[in-house]
DNA sequence: TAGCCTCGAGTTCA
DNA sequence: CTCGAGGCTA
């Protein structure tokens, strides 16, 4: 009996340092012991309760393991209902509602308390004598699912409040909050599962949703998810006089609370937070699609009350929507102007973090299937910290059958039949004379290459359309007559953008290599083959080793470099354009500056107020700096104008790559 | 040979 | 802007 006693102590001295470390591993972030130290005690534990059955306790933490499947969940009334907020979306609307409780209070004396509000799911937490009894999704807001078994995998819920010293436990206090994924473990699942060969999820709510319904609790044990609790079902006997002070009351019993929770003194200074959080949100380790705002005093919230189960004490300020579910129509096909297919979805408009998307890329044949999206399926859109909308993912289940999408055997173009190189993910038109090759290299010259003004992408596509030009060397010759023709061309704008077409005639050497769309040449590979050839005579005439010597091309891309120039048909179309008065050679300002910046590299972000960014570029080449569109441990300094591009200010706060302002920019380019 | 870096290519909307 | 991949470097 005396050995049973032993283990029966030592079974709940376990218990309590096992739940301690837990808290200050999980709750605090601030490990006192090593994980491996933290491993023997559970392990001695597993072993107590194994050789000991009669002490296993449902508290225990080896029980936060998960348990074996159960059949369905359990329906649950919550003590007391789980209201929903009120939202407003302006600041008119904020101050508004700061205006109607002023009024009902009769004074100007309140204080709010901020905290974000985190995209996941609604939980109650039941404690009974400080355990945990039962946990359980919001449902309806009276009823909802018991997930008790699935919650207490969650490690950084607590099963057992941690009380100070003498302090007596509550008969039933209920906690509030929110269930999510931390997006560092979504992208961890979504691999796995991808590697694996299961289907992925298209957001971390759902995810968050899907693991904490899980029949196998031992599913969801393996699942990252987490809790941030944010309030009280019934306040009972709370020592604490508002809702500040039971946020450090709760953090102090063990509950994980958000650490961005504020207290304002003023309306003014909650709009500022509402503005401030809706620029850091891509920050947070989880989504956030709003704040919560409450009124501080239990006193005055009291006074305050509902309407129709909603506080008027509290409002949910939500940010425009980053993500939004639509139609997908039909995935079309585009050849671009190397022959890739690009497939892309006609969606049914919808707003999206303040636009409205009406089409997305959906990259390649593999990504659409691996995401599992269909023509005609209901799809979640985002528009993540960039502004290029992306299709997430079907919503599931899916309310009408759909067919799994096929890239098509044949170009819808040329009809020639489409090849997939082993390895590579895009399909290609192997037809070197598909017109969607000869119509698309033309857009790129007008719109990026040559830059012509007046001349845009549809004139380009009427104009193909109608024979006027299948070619350059076409477009160089369209006359004036020939232009006027076209809708929406009259005499003046005919005039006007036959002028331009000419002169950009003009166009450096590496412009015009860049527009040749030789595959593998960009904007950069371009510039250094013209500046290391000089002259197109020796590129012509150049061998792949050759090609080799210029900076960033090794032995693949040079071979394919030398056999562009080697074929008989592109050398015919450069002695055509060198007739028709276009430059290939290097000028002047084709040449590298030398200056007080050689050496160094700039990224340009943002809007400036003085210059645009190209101007800015130049300012700085000028002076022999290199400006590049990435951020890496190299650049000398990032220069930020307005609205800057979040990924480039993060990644150069990370690398330590110093900032510069407008002002700092300009006492840079005048001091040297 | 791995991992960083840079480039190319395709893309959206106002 | 992001992705993938080639090139470069330790």
């Amino acid at each position: 009996m005396a050995r049973s006693d032993d283990a029966k102590k030592r079974a709940a001295e376990l218990r309590d340092l096992i739940d301690y470390h837990l808290y200050r591993y999980h709750v605090l972030d601030d490990p006192e012991i090593s994980d491996a130290e933290f491993d023997r005690l559970f392990d001695e534990l597993v072993e107590l309760e194994r050789k000991h059955p009669e002490l296993a306790a449902p508290d225990s933490p080896t029980q936060r393991v998960g348990a074996p499947p159960s059949s369905a969940f359990e329906k649950a009334d919550h003590p007391s209902p789980m209201g929903s907020l009120e939202k407003v979306t302006t600041n008119e609307a904020l101050e508004k509602w700061h205006a109607d409780v002023t009024k009902r209070l009769g004074t100007d004396d309140v204080a709010y308390v901020t905290e974000p509000k985190i995209d996941g799911l609604s939980i109650n937490l039941a404690y009974e004598n400080s355990r945990l009894a039962r946990g359980a999704t919001r449902g309806d807001g009276r009823r909802g699912e018991d997930v008790t078994t699935n919650l207490k995998t969650i490690k950084a819920i607590s099963t057992r409040m941690q009380l100070p010293k003498g302090e007596k436990p509550l008969p039933l206090l209920e906690v509030r909050g929110e269930v999510y994924m931390p997006l560092s473990g979504f992208r961890e699942l979504n691999e796995r599962l991808a590697s694996e060969g299961k289907k992925t999820t298209p957001n971390p709510r759902n995810a968050a949703a899907g693991s904490l319904r899980q029949k196998n609790s031992q599913i969801t044990a393996e699942r990252p998810l987490n809790i941030w609790v944010h309030g009280l079902g019934h306040r009972g006997e709370l020592p604490t006089e508002g809702h500040w002070d039971a946020l450090q009351w709760l953090r102090e019993r063990g509950f994980r609370t958000n650490p961005l929770a504020e207290r304002h003194e003023s309306i003014e200074s909650v709009a500022r937070a509402v503005a401030e959080w809706e620029q850091r949100r891509l920050e947070l380790d989880y989504e956030i699609d709003g704040i919560v705002i409450k009124v501080d005093s239990f006193a005055q919230q009291e006074r305050l009350g509902a309407l129709h189960d909603r506080p008027r004490w509290a409002r949910a300020f939500k940010w425009a929507p980053m993500t939004a579910t639509t139609t997908l129509h039909k995935i079309a096909i585009r050849v671009g102007r190397t022959g890739a297919l690009n497939p892309w979805g006609i969606l049914e408009p919808v707003e999206v973090g303040g636009v409205t998307i009406s089409r997305a890329t959906l990259h390649n044949e593999e990504d659409i299937n691996r995401k599992d999206i269909r023509e005609g399926d209901e799809v979640i859109v985002q528009r993540a910290g960039d502004v290029i909308p992306q299709v997430v993912g079907p919503v599931l289940p899916r309310q009408k059958r759909t067919r799994r999408f096929r890239m098509p055997e044949r170009c819808p173009l040329c009809d020639a039949k489409i090849v997939k190189p082993e390895g590579e993910a895009m399909h290609r038109c192997p037809n070197r004379a598909c017109p969607s090759r000869g119509l698309e290299s033309l857009i790129n010259w007008v719109q990026a290459a040559a830059d012509i003004e007046g001349v845009g992408e549809q004139s380009v596509r009427r104009l193909w359309e109608l024979g006027l030009v299948r070619s350059l060397p076409e477009l160089y010759r369209l006359t004036k007559e020939q232009l006027a023709e076209l809708e929406g061309y009259g005499e003046i704008s005919a005039t006007k953008a036959i002028e331009s077409i000419q002169a950009s005639k003009a166009i450096p050497f590496n412009r015009v290599l860049f527009g040749l769309n030789i595959p593998d040449v960009g904007w950069v590979t371009a510039q250094n083959l013209a500046r290391h050839f000089e002259h197109v005579d020796r590129l012509l005439d150049s061998t792949p080793e050759e090609v080799t010597e210029v900076d960033g091309i090794g032995a693949d891309r040079a071979e394919s470099i030398a056999e562009w120039f080697s074929d008989e048909q592109n050398r015919a179309l450069v002695a055509e354009l060198r007739d028709l008065g276009l430059r290939f050679q290097i000028g002047e300002e084709d040449k590298p500056k030398e200056g007080p910046l050689t050496g160094s590299t700039y990224v340009v972000t943002g809007t400036l107020e003085a210059f645009s960014r190209e101007q800015a570029a130049a300012a700085l080449e000028a002076l022999g700096a290199k400006v590049t569109n990435s951020v890496s441990k190299k650049t000398t300094g990032l220069v930020v104008g307005e609205e800057p591009g979040n990924s480039k200010l993060t990644k150069a706060q990370r690398e330590g790559v110093p900032l510069l302002d407008e002002s700092a920019l300009l006492k840079l380019l005048a001091g040297g």
